[in-house]
DNA sequence: GCCGTTTTCGGCCCGACTGTTTTCAGTCG
């Protein structure tokens, strides 16, 4: 059984817990969750790293002692300091943790108390009363644990982007019309365009006399509010999504903007070169001993520290300070950038639309050029296509391009399914006809690491193998990534002259980030193509494209910025 | 536990809100 870097990292965090409970040093904890953190999002394997006898590559934040501990996870799969820990007080305290207003003091409190060491148990005390008595608790935290509790079992989980935006806007609509409010926009992960959200950061400037703050509690989809103050109010709607309410005055608009985007670990970085020159950065401005030197414009904030802007999506802690300080930062694609999608279908297969339509759709994006790519045969619930098929379609397209000369080219493509010994769905006598092909893994999702890997490589070694679509099969919140060495595969494709693609369906979002930059720094191009199944899944671009961002990608790293010539020598493969 | 053109020791981002107690600890972001 491989050992995920998220394996890693959970083992991390519980220790992190653990010492917490135990009221151990707070920055030793902190390393410990600092250490989870960045291998949780390292583009590449730590088990897989070391079992080729690799050494760990120093990591920030990574000493000799975590640097050990982490190598002793990897190998054995468990930590035995961990479980020296779990003898001195019971593990599944890390679960009351979880629970929203229980820190490590209260739980520590529970459990030294009334020995409570489960939420069943917790439960049963709160109903009982029995938290109340306790020093330091009351009935008002006996009730929020209670409610917290029967909130858990409904189990929330983060939501997509989309859905998101939804939830923001209307909002923001609502709060833009309150008398005195000048400005609102919504902060956090989502203006960091992550795929998924916990919450919305909403920040507003509003005047000393403005009823923001009531009206924000008003708010008709609000169920419950949990904290309301003069600046800082929290509430929970009824989907259970929460939305944090910040209010500035004008003067701190930009240091309040970019303190509530984060992330975190980027803000800590921030405020740390701003005290090394001798700075105080907070959300209300820059300031030099008692004196405000800035902080109206976000710019401020970067300038006080002699870095150039940072775009939102970079702001991850992942070298983005860094590449600021050497004037090294990637000038991040945009929508505008796009030329072209490089994967849609149509009523031949799934899709819902006819070829003509999704094509008139491609004209109205303005884009030079499209690819339609319906399922090949073996694909049977989306009725994908076998060769006759294929070659009628061909046809279908060649006539369309005839008529539409001059307003978009139609590029002839299919989804090519990868079977499981690694061969394409279609004969090359039919693929060589193609304009290009994307290739899939659509079944046997559960084949052990090395066999998908090799797999999927051996797809590659097929000459008429352009780009790699949805490399990790994914969908968020619904289907794991199956198992792929992800480094091999990029490697494989610079190799063999193929790409990968970023699915930009907000489902998918397939590669992700991480992903994304590592491509781009092993030389491999990536298409950003919608997938789309009708007209309006072509709004999806801008998904990708946020998706992308994310991952550091400029417009030369991504396939489909190229106008048709030059694409077309790409995908010639030698 | 990590880290260093101020330091190998002594720091480690910073502030808001709540509930409880009576001036502040705990939690959160």
């Amino acid at each position: 059984m491989p050992v995920h870097n998220a394996d890693i990292a959970t083992v991390l965090n519980r220790v992190a817990d653990l010492l917490e409970i135990e009221g151990a040093n707070v920055f030793r904890i902190r390393a410990y969750r600092n250490a989870a953190r960045t291998i949780a999002s390292l583009p590449w394997s730590v088990a897989e790293v070391l079992a080729e006898g690799e050494d760990l590559p120093k990591l920030p934040g990574i000493g000799e002692d975590l640097a050990g501990k982490i190598k002793e996870i990897a190998t054995t799969g468990t930590l035995s300091q961990l479980e020296e820990i779990e003898r001195r007080i019971p593990a599944a305290l890390t679960q009351l943790m979880k629970i929203p207003s229980l820190g490590p003091k209260r739980v520590q409190a529970i459990y030294q108390k009334l020995n409570i060491t489960t939420l069943d148990e917790l439960e049963k005390a709160a109903r009982e009363g029995k938290i109340r008595a306790l020093f330091g608790f009351g009935q008002k935290t006996e009730e929020k644990i209670i409610e917290e509790i029967e909130q858990k079992k409904e189990k929330k989980e983060r939501i997509k982007l989309p859905v998101a935006e939804e939830v923001a806007q209307s909002i923001v609509n609502y709060l833009r019309q309150v008398s005195g409010v000048s400005e609102v926009v919504v902060a956090g992960s989502y203006r960091r365009r992550k795929e998924v959200v916990a919450d919305l950061d909403i920040l507003a400037v509003a005047s000393q006399d403005s009823p923001i703050m009531q009206r924000f509690i008003n708010y008709e989809d609000v169920d419950r509010v949990v904290a309301r103050g003069e600046t800082k109010s929290t509430v929970l709607l009824r989907s259970g999504l929460q939305v944090d309410l910040r209010v500035v005055p004008k003067e701190s608009y930009g240091a309040a903007l970019h303190y509530f985007t984060g992330s975190s670990t980027h803000n800590i970085a921030i405020r740390k070169l701003g005290l090394k020159a001798g700075l105080k950065i907070n959300e209300y401005g820059i300031f030099r001993a008692e004196e405000r030197i800035g902080g109206r414009e976000e710019e401020d904030v970067f300038r006080s520290v002699g870095l150039p802007f940072i775009e939102p999506e970079l702001r991850e802690g992942r070298g983005e300070i860094e590449a600021a300080a050497r004037h090294m930062l990637p000038r991040l694609i945009s929508l505008a950038d796009i030329r072209g999608d490089l994967h849609l279908h149509t009523t031949a297969t799934d899709g819902r639309f006819s070829l003509e339509e999704m094509v008139e759709a491609a004209i109205r994006k303005n884009y030079q050029y499209v690819a339609i790519t319906d399922h090949s045969r073996h694909v049977s619930v989306a009725h994908g296509l076998d060769a006759r098929q294929i070659l009628q379609q061909i046809e279908a397209i060649d006539r369309l391009n005839k008529r539409l000369e001059g307003k978009i080219r139609v590029l002839k493509g299919v989804e090519l399914d990868i079977l499981e010994d690694g061969s394409l769905d279609l004969p090359d006598e039919v693929l060589k006809l193609l304009d290009l092909t994307v290739c899939s893994v659509h079944y046997n999702f559960n084949l052990p690491l090395e066999k998908q890997t090799e797999r999927i490589i051996r797809a590659m070694d097929n000459p008429y193998f352009n780009i790699l679509a949805h490399p990790t099969g994914r969908l968020i919140n619904e289907r794991k990534p199956y198992e792929v060495d992800m480094e091999r595969l990029i490697e494989a494709a610079r190799q063999r002259g193929c790409f990968m693609e970023l699915n930009a369906h907000p489902d998918r979002l397939d590669l992700n980030d991480i992903h994304c930059k590592m491509a781009k720094e092993m030389g491999v191009k990536i298409a950003v193509s919608t997938d789309a199944h009708n007209l309006t899944d072509l709004d999806f671009m801008r998904y990708g494209v946020d998706q992308a961002r994310r991952g550091w990608l400029e417009p030369e790293d991504v396939l489909n910025t190229r106008d048709w010539p030059k694409l077309q020598q790409l995908l010639k493969r030698r």
